[in-house]
DNA sequence: AATGTGTGTTACCGGTCAGTAACGTCCCAA
DNA sequence: TTGGGACGTTACTGACCGGTAACACACATT
C-alpha cells in the first residue's frame, strides 16, 4: 500500500525530528512534545509541523483538523501509558502484588522527573468545550486505567481491592497535580511511603 | 476616596451581573465565572467585559493587560477558599479534630457538586509559559492552603500531623481532578470514607 | 515513458484576540 | 456652576491562528 520510508535523501532535517518516521508519525511525535510545553491552545498547527519537519498542508491531509490531530496524540499517549501494565508483568511475573509495589514506584518517579502533570488530565482542563471529541477518549483511558489498577489489587489478593486501587489513584492523581501547581517542595513528597503503607493496611485484613 | 456606587440609572444591566457594585468588582466576577467556564485562553477580554455590563476600556484601565486580570482573579479565588478556615472554626470552636472532619466534609461535597475542578490548578494547567506572573499567585495560595491543613492536624492531636495533611491534600486534590477528568464515576466517590479512615489510622498512635 | 501518490511551497482567507486612541457622557464634589 | 474623574462607545491596529487553494516536485510502480 504504497508506503515508503522517506530516507532517501539526507533529508535537510530543520527541528528535533530526526527522521526515518514518516511525515505523519513525526507531526504526532512534535505535536505531543509541544502540547506538553505549551499547553493545547497554546501551540499552532503551523508550529507543530515546522518542528516536525513538515508543514501545515501535510498535517491537514493527514488530519482533518486540529481536534483530530489533538485526540491521536491522546490516544498514542495513553496507549504508551497502557504498556506499564505488560512492563510490570514482565518484571514480576505472576507477582502482583509486587506488581503493585512496582506501579507505585513508578508513579512516584515519573512525578519527581517531570511536574507537568499527566497529559490527559491537561487535556481535560483545556477543552472544557461541550462534547469536544478529546474528552470521551480521555474518559475512556482513564478508566481503563483505573480498572486495570482494581484487577491487580484484586490478582494481589487485597480484599477490598476497589477502594485501594481508587485510594491510591486518587493519591497519585494528586501527587501529579501538586507537583505542577506547587513545584518540588509539595505534598507529594512522601507519595511513595503512603502508598505503601496504605497497601500494607489493606493486605492485613 | 470619590468611590460613588453605580446605582444612579436604571443601569440595563446586559448581562447575568445584577449591578449595585463598581465595574472593576464586576470585571472581576464575570472574569472568574467565564474562566472556569471556558478557561483562561478560552475566553476573551472583551467578552468578559460585556459579561460584566462593561467594556474593554474600562477592564484596561482597571488592568493593564490580561495577565493583570487573571492574577486579580486568582488572588481573589483564594482569599475566598480561605475564609474555610475562619469558617470551621466558627462551625467547631476549639474543636480542631472535628474542624479536621468538617474540612473534609467540605471538600467531598464541593467535588461533587462541581466537576470543574480547582480553578488555582486549572490556571497552572493552561499558563505554562516560564514567569508568567499567576504562576507565584498559585504557588503561594497552595502552599499556604496545605500549611494551613498541617496546622490544624497539629492542633488535632495527631502524632504525625505533617504525613496526614500531606496524604489528605494528595486525595482530595487527586479526587477534584479526578472527576473533572473521568466524570461523576470517577474513583473519587468514596473520597470521604477514605479521608476519614486515614484520619483515624493517624488518630489512634 | 507515463502515471499516481505523498509531500513541500507559497499565498491566501476569515476570524479572533490583546491592546490603544479619541471622543463623548454622566455625575460628584468643590 | 464648573471642573474633573470615572465610565461608555466606536473604531482601529497588528498579530496570530485554523484552514484551504493551487502548483511544483520527487519517487515508486507499471
Amino acid at each position: 500500500m504504497s508506503s515508503a520510508p522517506s530516507k532517501t535523501i539526507a533529508d535537510n532535517s530543520d527541528k528535533l525530528v530526526t527522521t526515518l518516521e514518516r511525515p505523519r508519525e513525526r507531526i504526532v511525535k512534535s505535536a505531543i512534545e509541544l502540547f506538553r510545553q505549551h499547553g493545547i491552545k497554546g501551540i499552532g498547527v503551523d508550529a507543530i509541523a515546522e518542528a516536525a519537519g513538515s508543514n501545515k498542508m501535510t498535517l491537514y491531509r493527514h488530519f482533518g483538523c486540529k481536534d483530530d490531530l489533538v485526540c491521536e496524540c491522546l490516544k498514542q499517549v495513553s496507549s504508551e501509558k497502557e504498556r506499564i501494565w505488560v512492563d510490570l508483568e514482565d518484571a514480576y511475573p505472576g507477582e502482583p502484588a509486587r506488581q503493585l509495589r512496582g506501579w507505585v514506584d513508578e508513579a512516584a518517579q515519573r512525578i519527581f522527573n517531570d511536574l507537568r502533570g499527566c497529559d490527559l488530565v491537561n487535556a481535560a482542563v483545556e477543552l472544557k468545550e461541550a462534547g469536544h471529541p478529546a474528552q470521551k477518549v480521555i474518559m475512556d483511558a482513564k478508566k481503563a486505567h483505573v480498572q486495570h489498577l482494581v484487577e491487580l489489587c484484586r490478582r494481589a489478593g487485597v480484599q477490598q481491592y476497589e477502594q485501594l486501587a481508587q485510594a491510591l489513584v486518587l493519591l497519585v492523581e494528586g501527587a501529579r497535580v501538586c507537583g505542577q501547581s506547587i513545584g518540588i517542595e509539595g505534598p507529594q513528597q512522601r507519595l511513595k511511603q503512603t502508598c505503601e503503607a496504605l497497601i500494607d493496611a489493606f493486605s492485613k485484613h
